[in-house]
DNA sequence: TTGCGTGCAAAGGTTTTGCATGGCA
DNA sequence: TGCCATGCAAAACCTTTGCACGCAA
């Protein structure tokens, strides 16, 4: 049985945040900071504790760079398409698309593995792999 | 003009530890280790280094797990097939497969996007799906 | 001889833990 | 009232930096 779980101004002040910014992500540091903009503040220890726990509730994107963790909140609508990420600019391409279901229908019947679609894919867009082509 | 390399003892001992191991993601203190073990020594400065020079040219795949990295060596042949890896038991399942060819040139044609087939895909092999499923 | 590589010690920065207090239900 | 949540300070942790020395070419 799940433990009850009360409703704080702390955690709406950060769900709300996450929420309004679901094409970032988003580090401790910056949810602290826009917390103070409004005048309000959060202990660090009571963001890390949410966060892990939103984490562990599979509610979170997590990317790691230099040792900070960024995160982005996972809106409903995310769930039923897929995600490109730019390796180069961060751009997140969200999209539907039959080939790629098709390709996951392929994978998990032939090769017998559930591909988590929750994870991002990585590449480049079109645009930096222009540019990249020119620094050639 | 690129710099000139030193070929180093502590270099080829961990260039052998990773081309051993590229089946298994290593973290610095596993490199440390089994370092140690071959009644050798290496200073943790070096080995961070030498990862870090390794990781910018795209040597290396690295995950993150509790605050510390863990670095598997890009073999020559892995850079011709796929790799998808199991959430739960940590298993990578090296595969060929056309279906996942088409797709990314689909995607490159019709999304306009790269995918960039260095990196890992993620979900739940056959076993643990099972032993998951049983749970519920 | 040149300048890249190594390694120690110290610093750096993010995240976690302990513990007392606060506050939702 | 019971128990989850908060927040401060301190600790923990991995990784990087500074600097002098070592060593490949």
């Amino acid at each position: 049985m799940d433990k009850t779980e009360y409703k704080t101004d702390q955690r709406e002040l950060i769900i709300e945040f996450l929420k309004n910014n679901t094409d970032k992500y988003l580090s401790v540091d910056d949810i602290e900071k826009h917390i103070f903009k409004l005048n309000k503040k959060i202990g660090l220890t009571t963001i890390y504790r949410f966060l892990n726990k939103l984490e562990k509730e599979n509610k979170l994107r997590i990317e790691i760079n230099n040792h900070t963790k960024y995160y982005q909140y996972i809106s409903d609508e995310c769930r039923n398409h897929f995600h490109l990420k730019c390796e180069d600019c961060g751009k997140i391409i969200h999209f539907e698309c039959e080939e790629f279901i098709k390709m996951i229908d392929h994978i998990e019947t032939e090769h017998k593995f559930s591909i988590d679609s929750k994870f991002v894919i990585y590449g480049l867009c079109l645009d930096c792999k222009n540019r990249k082509g020119e620094c050639r």
